[in-house]
DNA sequence: AATGAATGAGACTTCATTCAT
DNA sequence: TATGAATGAAGTCTCATTCAT
């Protein structure tokens, strides 16, 4: 009977390995990263404080890994709309959006994401993160610049920046635990307003920096 | 003999008010927020221990202060190019272009007040720094709107949010103490270049995002 | 004009112990030991820190005396009783019966004399004032035994002991900042029964563990 | 190869609390509260510093749990003693009797939990401890008071307030750290005997200040 | 491979006491 | 003689990481 015990090991390696992940992040969009230590990452688990090194070096490790599972998830969907067949302005708009509408919905992990103080070794991940979800943006406007839709007197990479630090920005005071203007009682529909509200203005405002004039100039 | 407070004395008792924050902000200068520990402030203002407490009240109020500090040097900067007589475009291409250059010049502190994790009573002041200057922003865009040269479609606060997230952010890439490309290796008049470069993107960007499309760009 | 100095300097010197000592007690009253702060004494006083130092060895030297001084008050009170003309018991009865009813009077700052933990030199004196108390309650005794009125099966001094602990331990209770049954918010009126009776009882109990039986034994 | 709970570990868990409350003890009872630091805790346990924080949530909670034992056992012994089928009389003779003797064992470790200063939120166990003390003695002199064994004209609660406060007050001389006058220089046998005298005399005006006159003593 | 108790460095804060002015 | 700013030792508590079982 001693056929083959490695696909179980494995498989649950890799779950001790999902269910820490899972943990870990479940405890940042409850608390934030004030929550996030590795005992209570371990007892939420379901596992021994040690085991969470088994899986990962450091506590910055791990919730680097957390970071960066989020983050991939989101670049993912910005890369769904970048792949569409709508022109440069239109996928544009529709990334910087939907990156709004998404974040709103878990706004306790995404202010700690983008915003709340954290480890240093973790902030290192969140700059890659904006960093690719710049990558994406950057692209989508070098094709709109090719396609004479988007102005061509600026790097697509800036201006990538930019729109990115622009809609983030943007987050962080309904997202910020402190106000919470958008998240505290009012009735969900409002709530839900308010949402597109924000996500609009805030594509409109990216696309509005990159687009080309659509008056002829004088 | 009653004890007066000579001038001396009273220079002194300033003096080691400035001296204890300007050494917090040497630190933060150097070594980020990590480097801000009571102990340490103390021992580079020469200083023991206790009396940091004699003249703050906490370790977050004292790094609140040089944090307000910095912040309102800027915040008066812009104030000083909104009050200009210059057309709306033109103070808020100023504006941009003097703030990422003004931060360029400290970058190590500049990203500390501006995207480094830190303590989260601190942290309340660098949003009221960040909503300080999007004021700042935000009244000029809403001049800009009244005067017709900027688009009145968008919520000047929105859009003053969004700007200063933008510029912002734009900053975070090269002052990352991570990557440090402009501030590295290269010899000072590239580095000078690139600084402008930037300068002048931001400014750039800001502006297109708000201005009226039926009037003629420079 | 440089006619005897002294007699001022001297004035102003007692002044300025007494205004010490006052401050001192005014603190106690009000916070207990808590407030018992060096700097504060000083500030209370209108004197500075260091002058403190100047008419006390310590801290401890100068709570020491406040607790002196009010002890003694109390023991002279509790003398003045004793040399009365009356018979023993009715002047142990009257001496427990005073005692209570004063301590009940600033609750505050009898508890801190009677019951608040502080420091541990302080406390010495705290023991001498207990002392000085038993002292007189065991001169009422021993003449009460003199004359037949107590019992003589007993040492006047541990009984005494006995006594100034008992009535003392039933002010803990009433006295405790914590629960304060007698001083939160009843009408005036039934407090001042409550410490009438609490006084009457105290007396009676103190009275009988010493009184000789009035009734003949079988 | 799954941790298990062996009884070793298991043991070693239960005697690290232990020798938490152990130690906490032995420092008590050497040097009173003021040693009572948790670092003196952990090194005189063989243990960091950190780990006292496993067991106990703060100083506070630590010393509170050893006074609680110490003092919980005397208030068994008392409710022992008050379950005989002795009368109340001799029941509450026994008691203050056998409580004295009992505090002499450690007269140190007494002091400090009846007397000595300590923290506020340990204090109040301490008085708890005495209410505790103080509801034994009352039910015995409830039940004198139904037999006609002692007098009906003061409330139990407040005539065993008086008792108890009494016999812990005619420890405090002979416990006082400062004078030790029975555990110092004499030889053990006279110490034994003033013990014994102690313990006899307390109980004697214990029982006097609420018995009725009418009964003759023994 | 898992456990989870133990570790201990380190951070903040308080306040009695000193001493240059 | 008075001042009061400066001192700095001391104490509590946290939590990432280790390692014997």
């Amino acid at each position: 009977m001693v056929y083959r015990q490695t696909p179980a090991v494995e498989a649950r390696l890799h779950d001790n390995r999902s269910r820490i992940l899972a943990a870990a992040r479940a405890l940042v969009s409850e608390g934030g990263w004030a929550e996030a230590q590795v005992a209570s990452v371990a007892a939420t688990a379901g596992l021994a404080t040690g085991t969470v090194y088994r899986y990962f070096a450091s506590k910055a490790e791990l919730f680097a890994e957390v970071l960066s599972a989020v983050s991939q998830r989101e670049v993912d969907v910005l890369e769904g709309i970048a792949a569409t067949g709508d022109d440069a302005h239109s996928r544009l708009h529709a990334a910087v959006a939907v990156f709004v509408r998404r974040a709103m919905r878990n706004p306790r992990l995404a202010y700690a994401l983008i915003a709340e103080p954290c480890d240093k070794a973790i902030d290192e991940v969140r700059l890659q993160y904006r960093a690719a979800i710049s990558a994406v943006i950057s692209g989508l406007i070098a094709q709109g610049q090719a396609s004479g839709q988007m102005r061509a007197d600026m790097l697509a990479d800036t201006a990538a920046c930019f729109i990115v630090g622009g809609f983030i920005e943007g987050l962080i005071g309904p997202l910020s635990p402190l106000k919470q203007p958008l998240h505290s009682h009012p009735d969900p529909l409002a709530c839900q307003r308010d949402v597109e509200a924000l996500a609009e203005q805030m594509a409109h405002l990216a696309c509005a920096s990159v687009d080309s004039p659509t008056v002829p100039r004088a």
